[in-house]
DNA sequence: TATTGTTATACTCTATAACTATA
DNA sequence: TATAGTTATAGAGTATAACAATA
C-alpha cells in the first residue's frame, strides 16, 4: 500500500523532468541571449520589438504586441525607451489615425543589421552542440508542448 | 552565388526553430503556471522559494540563491514579502550568526501541501498531451541544450 | 460603440555595489 | 580577509483599468 501509492505518486509527477529540462534550458538560454543583446544596450523585450521590427516597413503596436505577446501598456513604455535611445520612431498612420506605426530609424535599422546576425551566430554555437536531428525533434516536442498551453 | 549564399544562410540559421520552439514552450508554460499560482497569491519567483523549502526544515539565503538562481539581494525582498504574508520566517543560526535559515510557517507549510499538489496536477494535464516517451526524449534533449547553455 | 494607444497606479523583479556583522 | 545577508539606487517590465482620440 505505501508501495502502491508511492509508485502512483511517482506516475502523477512523470512529468517534472521534463519541466525542470525545460526551465533549466530556457533559462540558460535566455540568460545567454540577454549577454549577447546587452553589448547592443538592448534589454531582450526591446531586442525582441527590434527583431520584429526588422525587414518590415513598421508594425502597429497591435501588430506587435500580436508578434511579442507583450500587452500595449507595457509597449508603450518600450517603444518609450527605444524611440530615447533614437532606434525607432512612431508614425501616424494617415489612413487611421488611431494607428501609430513603429518603424526602425536609420539608426535601428544599421543595429538591426549588425547586431542581429553576430547575435545569430552567437547563439548558434551553443545550440549546434544539438545535432541537426537532435535539433529537428527538440522543435517538434516543443512545437507540440507549446501547443499543449495555448 | 546567390542560391549557395541563401542556403548559406539556410544553414547558419538552422537552430531558429528549435529557438522558436523552446521560446514558445517556456513562454506557454510560464504563463499558465503563473495563473496556477496566482490562485494562491503567489508570483512565479515566490512559488519557486516555497517549492524548494518544502520538505526542508529550512534553507540559508545562500542555499536558497543556489537552488532557484535568484541571486542574494533579489531574494531580500521576494522573503520580505513571504514574510510579510506569514508564509515563511526568518530564523538566525546559532552556530553561524552570519546566516539566517528561511523556513516555512505553519501556513506556509499547509500552502505548500495544499497549493503544490493541486499545481502538480493542474501542470500535469498539460505536459500529459505528450506521451511518456515523448516526454522522456523531450527531457534528455533539453537536458542537452541546458548543459549548452553553462 | 468599438478600437488604438496613452496614462496612471502600484508592485515585483533585476542588477550592481556599498555596507554591516559576524567568522 | 572572507562570507552572509541587508540596504540603496535605479531601472525595467507587469497587470489592471481608466482615459482621449478616432473610427
Amino acid at each position: 500500500m505505501g508501495a502502491r501509492l508511492t509508485s502512483k505518486n511517482a506516475a502523477r509527477q512523470d512529468f517534472m523532468p521534463l519541466m525542470r529540462a525545460l526551465v533549466r534550458a530556457y533559462q540558460g538560454f535566455a540568460a545567454y541571449a540577454a549577454d549577447g543583446h546587452r553589448i547592443a544596450g538592448l534589454t531582450a523585450p526591446q531586442a525582441d520589438v527590434i527583431f520584429v521590427l526588422g525587414n518590415t516597413g513598421g508594425m502597429t503596436f497591435r501588430e506587435i504586441g500580436e508578434h511579442t505577446l507583450i500587452s500595449k501598456g507595457t509597449l508603450t513604455g518600450i517603444v518609450d525607451r527605444l524611440e530615447g535611445k533614437r532606434l525607432v520612431r512612431r508614425v501616424t498612420s494617415p489612413t487611421d489615425q488611431r494607428c501609430t506605426q513603429v518603424q526602425l530609424s536609420d539608426s535601428g535599422g544599421r543595429l538591426f543589421e549588425q547586431h542581429f546576425p553576430r547575435q545569430v551566430d552567437y547563439l548558434k554555437q551553443r545550440f549546434d552542440r544539438l545535432s541537426k536531428t537532435e535539433r529537428a525533434e527538440a522543435a517538434r516536442l516543443l512545437e507540440k508542448l507549446a501547443a499543449a498551453f495555448w
